[in-house]
Parts: C-alpha cells; structure tokens; sequence
DNA sequence: ACCAGTAGGTACCTAGAGGAAAGTAATGGG
DNA sequence: CCCATTACTTTCCTCTAGGTACCTACTGGT
C-alpha cells in the first residue's frame, strides 16, 4: 500500500493539464530511471550488484525500488534464478528499448550544455556583481 | 546562497558516472519545468500570471523558482517592464527552442503510455492476488 | 560453529523540496 | 482612506524521497 501510495502522489502533483508530454517524464525521468535504464541498454543483461556497482552513487534499497518500477512499468524485465546464492539478472525489454530514440535526442542536444554553462556565468556575473539595482 | 546550494545538491546526486544524458534531464526535466517550457512553447510569450493560471496546480513561489532557474539557464527570456502594475513576460529562448525535437520525440513515445498502464495492471495483478509464493 | 556472498527487506532518521499564507511597492479607482 | 492588481518575497510548515544501518534465507567452505 505504501509503493501505490507513493505513485499516486507522484501522479497527483504532475500537472497535466494540456502538458501532454509530462506524464512520459513521469515514467522515464523519475529520478535514478535514467542512468539505470541507460546503464541496461549500454551494457546488456546484468546483475543486481553490476548495476550498483556502475551506477556507484545509489544505495541498494533505491536501486530496488527504482528497478521494482521500472519492471512495473515494464520497461525493464527481472529474471530470478533460485540458486544457491541468489541470482537476480536484469535487462532492458522491448518497450524500453523503444526509448532508444528518445535517448538518442537526448544525447544530439547535449553539445548544447556549454551554451547553458555559459548562461549561467553570464547571469551570476549579472547578480554577482554590484550590477543588480535596487 | 541558498539557491546555489540546491544547485550544488542537484548535481551531486546525479550520477553522471559514464551516463553522458543525465546532465541534460536534469536541466531539461527537472521537476516543472517541462510544463512550464511546454506552455511557453505552445502558447508564446505570456505573463507570470497566464502561466500560473494555466499551470494552475503549481505555488507562485514554486513558479517563481523554476522560471528563474530556466532563465539562468538560458531556457527562458524575462521581461521586466517597469510600469505602474509591474508587468513582466516570459518567452522561450532560442536554446530553448533547440528543445523541440527533444519535445517531438517525446510526443511520438507517448502512445506507449497505454502499453505501460497495461504492464502496471499485469504486474499488479500478479503481485496483488494469492500469486506470490512465501 | 562461523563466515562469506546475493538480493534484497525493514526501521529509523534527516534534508530539502514544495505548499500555504501573508507581506511588499506603487498607484489608480471609488 | 481603503481596496485591487502584479509579480513576486518571505516565513513557516509538512511530507516524503532517499540515506544509514541492520536484518533475512540459503548453502558452501574451513
């Protein structure tokens, strides 16, 4: 009960009025979702542990989580193997594969990170300095 | 200070560890900023309060933060113009324009949508009857 | 008997994002 | 004189995502 609560409100506060695309952004760029499905469509099937250890920063509960929905949303299949010390292997499944291209437009607008660098320096030189006026 | 902090922790968190797109969905996909880009593509230059209106579950402080952080990013131009009420409208720059495509794929994935609700009834009907073994 | 290793689950806690509501400056209108 | 309007700002508060740490079952190795 707690997991769908937490959807819920997660589908509650994204506003999709007339906003079409938001709740794509909801499935695919929930936090962590990014670098995990990345990670699965770069480097094949993989295990629990591989996925933790590339991703570096997440901790296992969130890894769980985060993998428990995208298997839910069934963007990512979970194969289990009963074995003596458990096995758990995850891949990417056809419908998450079907955001390839969506990655790729992702990728072809990141030249454009300099420019958003660059805006920056120029609109904390703007407040920094003694330029706002009162 | 304060507002360069949560800069800083975004950042942090985000484990671009050879995921070369995370920076990006963290400009571009932060939380409101994709409806707020999208209503400013969509429908043009608009005022603080049309945005706020159309959005309509989103804070005016909320607002706020996001359109300053999209305009430090280069994402969004702001106009002030000083009259007696303060008039101020808000545009989509031309990087932010550059988003389009991004958008467009976006759109073009979204009749998956159903295929996703789908997966969330199988996997909760899986999970939700007698069917997980002790 | 004890430890290692896998794939998590669970309880507790904190940090920080976001919501609610009131304040602010300036001025025209009743 | 008071109110309304705009575009916020500020204060206070809640809520929850995520982190830390510990626990589980199972068996093979020593």
């Amino acid at each position: 009960m707690t997991e769908s609560t937490a959807q819920r409100a997660r589908a509650e506060v994204s506003p999709n009025n007339a906003c079409p695309i938001a709740p794509v952004v909801d499935i695919v760029f929930s936090r962590w979702t990014t670098p995990i499905l990345w990670a699965l469509n770069e480097y094949g099937r993989q295990r629990f542990v591989e996925l933790e250890r590339r991703i570096a920063t997440i901790t296992p509960k969130v890894l769980t989580q985060r993998l428990r929905q995208l298997e839910r949303d069934g963007l990512v299949l979970r194969t289990y193997h009963p074995e003596v010390p458990p096995r758990v292997e995850y891949e990417i499944s056809e419908l998450g594969r079907s955001l390839a291209p969506l990655f790729a437009a992702l990728a072809a607008w990141s030249p454009n990170l300099g420019t958003v660098e660059e805006a920056r320096r120029a609109y904390d030189a703007r407040q920094g300095a003694g330029g706002h006026s009162a």
